[in-house]
DNA sequence: AATCTAACTTGTAAAATGCAAGTTATTAAT
DNA sequence: ATTAATAACTTGCATTTTACAAGTTAGATT
């Protein structure tokens, strides 16, 4: 049997602690990322961006965001090999926050990220 | 001597994912929604916050979000004692993101967490 | 001057992350 | 049809981060 382990810890009824409460990493929104950028990518299309995500982090958080229906197989019958993953309306409805997150930044860290690229209001 | 560990691990250019190097856990976003709600609060404040951070992430949250200049202590020279702290221009910029974050959560996540309270647009 | 307590720090256990290697099931090649 | 290749994971273990309890310190209060 495999395992399903996707018991969420909620902390609080404050609905910004339960974003954060699946949200709250550093790799899950830039899977959301990679899917805003591409629309449509696969595992190891994934393993391709620059951040190096590990290969069983990627799998976790696959699975979870796919839980909670933020993400979805492009194909939702078919077998997993080469069958990418898309993101649902939900997904699609953190777009506008990931792009002000990265505005902000661009804003507010680059004096100690002096690398960082400047983003452009539309991505 | 004091140990003044920030060094940040940049894993990219990408300013999204700068962005989550610096914020990108449970608890960073707590803090700066806290100073959202309540304008300012003390170490212990923050420590009744429902969520519960415990005493040494707290302090070491604190540091990193002073040291990225998105907080600040109220009163800039004096003591730590009663000295809370408040949000700076930087940290201001981060409140729309903070509330679409929780107007997202409202729409997204209550069937997951069916106790999570529903927020309103100008939180 | 002595006491209190807010604001931390420290030590250690538990959990999450990171890394390398292994497994499995489609798809492609022969 | 059989074999080979490889995408999509899984597993085991080392390292790092988080959690919890307890201790310390210095400025405020009595």
């Amino acid at each position: 049997m495999k395992k399903n382990n996707k018991k969420i810890d909620w902390r609080s009824i404050c609905p910004i602690s339960s974003s954060l409460d699946v949200l709250g990493d550093k790799w899950s929104l830039l899977i959301i990322r990679d899917l805003i950028i591409h629309e449509s990518r696969t595992y190891s299309q994934f393993l391709e961006s620059p951040e190096q995500i590990a290969t069983n982090i990627l799998a976790s958080r696959l699975n979870l965001l796919s839980h909670l229906k933020l993400i979805e197989r492009v194909n939702l019958k078919s077998a997993s090999r080469n069958n990418a993953y898309q993101l649902t309306k939900g997904g699609e409805a953190l777009k506008p926050i990931i792009k002000s997150l990265g505005k902000w930044a661009g804003e507010h860290l680059s004096e100690f990220n002096p690398n960082m690229l400047k983003i452009n209001e539309t991505l």
